[in-house]
DNA sequence: TTGTACGCGTTATCAG
DNA sequence: CTGATAACGCGTACAA
């Protein structure tokens, strides 16, 4: 392995001089860029780019928290921060964690000793006071809407967008509804559980623990749905499924038991994907690309501001 | 920042002997090895990854090159290599290429420079030559049945499965066989297209350029498929997909338009997704997580074998 | 069992 | 414009 010593020796020059042809410095005299260049091209030169990243203090690298990459909501954030980490030469250290607290903490980790310079954490199971610490070492964004405002963040408000949903479903005649989670715990599913508990307050409505159901995640976990809704002394009228997957699924497990949308179950999915164009679902739109895209930006930039992103309802055929 | 030369100082030893504590080396006194536990715990002392990783030669982060993360067959595939890194307490850096052969050069480069360790690519754009030249750098392991044999991999044979599905529809009456593939371009298409071209060639079958359709990737791209479908002056009577989704969104279309399947339609899906279980999808199941786990594994071991993984048809109803 | 001293490859500072 | 030289932080022969 040549280095950059050889690089000198071989044309002539110092170290430095290599350095700055490198790095495209100014004030190097065309003869000896050329002749290190000339060098360069002989000997299948490469940079070794641990020393580099150890004399500057900085690698290039972000990281990228979240709990699985295979369900729409995950890859697509992903996919908006990929694309604008490509635009920006960033490269992205995957931490797929599997809801494993202990691998969000290695990645806490990793930015600590600066082999990433920031973080993106899609999903958080750990303590905001631990993140709050970390944010020294780099710049850490998060996609949920902190309470912390030191924070920064790129959201979207599942309070109000799963609280709009209730009221609409209401307003369509439904006092009986149900909902579907991924995971029961998570920041996003406590806003959730809120909404709904204030929703039935507001119209006085009975609470039933076995409405809420997670573990939701794919699109065969529709069947599971069905199979639960089965079990229920009370059957919801209307379901908001978090997930459009599962929505499909549910639309599917219906057609075969000749169950009829909307008129028997209401339907409402989540992030309007185009599986839920197809089989014209009423959903809540999600711009997750754009949002994985802001994150990225956000992480990039070490701007230190909460951006919420902004959804609607699409109303079709399944309510 | 307090690095190991100011443990040194505090705990009263040589740099050498904390280096020996922080790697868990033998030999170190049971005091001096508290004593440098001690000022580690005052200073919250973080080691730079990246001298170590300068020291060492190595970096425990290994690269994944693939065109995009958002379709069954490349999400299940990370899912797999995220699993077993995940175990290996490997970290992974995605290379998220959109099919830009540059930045799959870029990965190489990283190769060289010893940012990562080793390299899996899920899916090539550029010659093997020039895969075959970085070999000397880091271990690479391909995801396709490579004719230079000196390239680790683990692979499906497409050539056999295609021709399997094909014999499978044409003893099943069907001699107007179309089918899709993600791109047109990559190893696999052209495996599949060959497969295809003997086919045709041995049961004395016409050649029909436009039943090959290509970029067909998601859901929604069954509506895309029917659309030329309809446009096509002799339609073929079944069609091979390469992706479930795509598999699910025809069917789906094929409901709205009133075409039953399997008597107007035969369908071939590819990877027994849930999606394809559910719906009754006659498929190829490949076992692509475990497939992303022996890539993992591959590289990570650095092997240099070329492993085969078999699938198989499962029969449902829409043939 | 411990410490010294050097190497890893590059960048940055500063004097010239 | 150029070149010494000192960091950067850690690992490791080698010597003791």
């Amino acid at each position: 392995m040549t280095n950059i010593k050889d690089l000198a020796k071989m044309s002539g020059v110092s170290v430095s001089t290599v350095s700055r042809v490198l790095n495209n410095h100014p004030y190097v005299s065309a003869e000896k860029k050329a002749a290190v260049l000339k060098a360069i091209e002989c000997t299948n030169y490469n940079r070794n780019i641990n020393a580099v990243h150890l004399s500057r203090g900085k690698t290039q690298l972000m990281g990228v928290v979240l709990p699985v990459t295979d369900t729409p909501y995950f890859a697509l954030l992903l996919k908006g921060i990929a694309k604008r980490a490509l635009e920006n030469d960033y490269k992205l250290v995957l931490f797929q964690i599997d809801y494993a607290e202990e691998k969000e903490i290695e990645a806490l980790q990793m930015l600590k000793q600066k082999q990433i310079d920031s973080l993106i954490i899609c999903s958080r199971k750990c303590e905001l006071a631990l993140i709050q610490e970390h944010i020294q070492y780099g710049t850490i964004v998060l996609c949920e809407k902190t309470t912390e405002k030191s924070l920064p963040s790129v959201f979207i408000d599942h309070y109000e967008i799963f609280f709009q949903a209730l009221e609409y479903l209401y307003q369509k005649g439904h006092k009986k509804i149900g909902y579907s989670v991924g995971r029961k715990t998570g920041s996003n599913s406590s806003l959730r559980e809120q909404a709904y508990r204030d929703f039935l307050e507001k119209y006085k409505l009975p609470f039933y623990s076995d409405y809420i159901m997670d573990d939701c995640l794919y699109f065969e976990d529709g069947e599971k749905v069905m199979q639960r809704l089965r079990s229920m002394d009370i059957q919801p009228t209307a379901l908001i499924i978090t997930s459009d997957q599962v929505a499909a699924g549910i639309m599917i497990e219906c057609q075969k038991e000749g169950i009829s949308i909307p008129e028997q179950l209401a339907v409402i999915g989540f992030n309007n994907e185009p599986i839920a164009k197809m089989m014209n679902i009423t959903t809540i739109d999600i711009p997750l690309v754009e949002l994985g895209g802001d994150l990225f930006l956000q992480a990039y930039h070490g701007y230190n501001s909460n951006k919420q992103i902004s959804v609607k309802l699409i109303e079709r055929e399944t309510v």
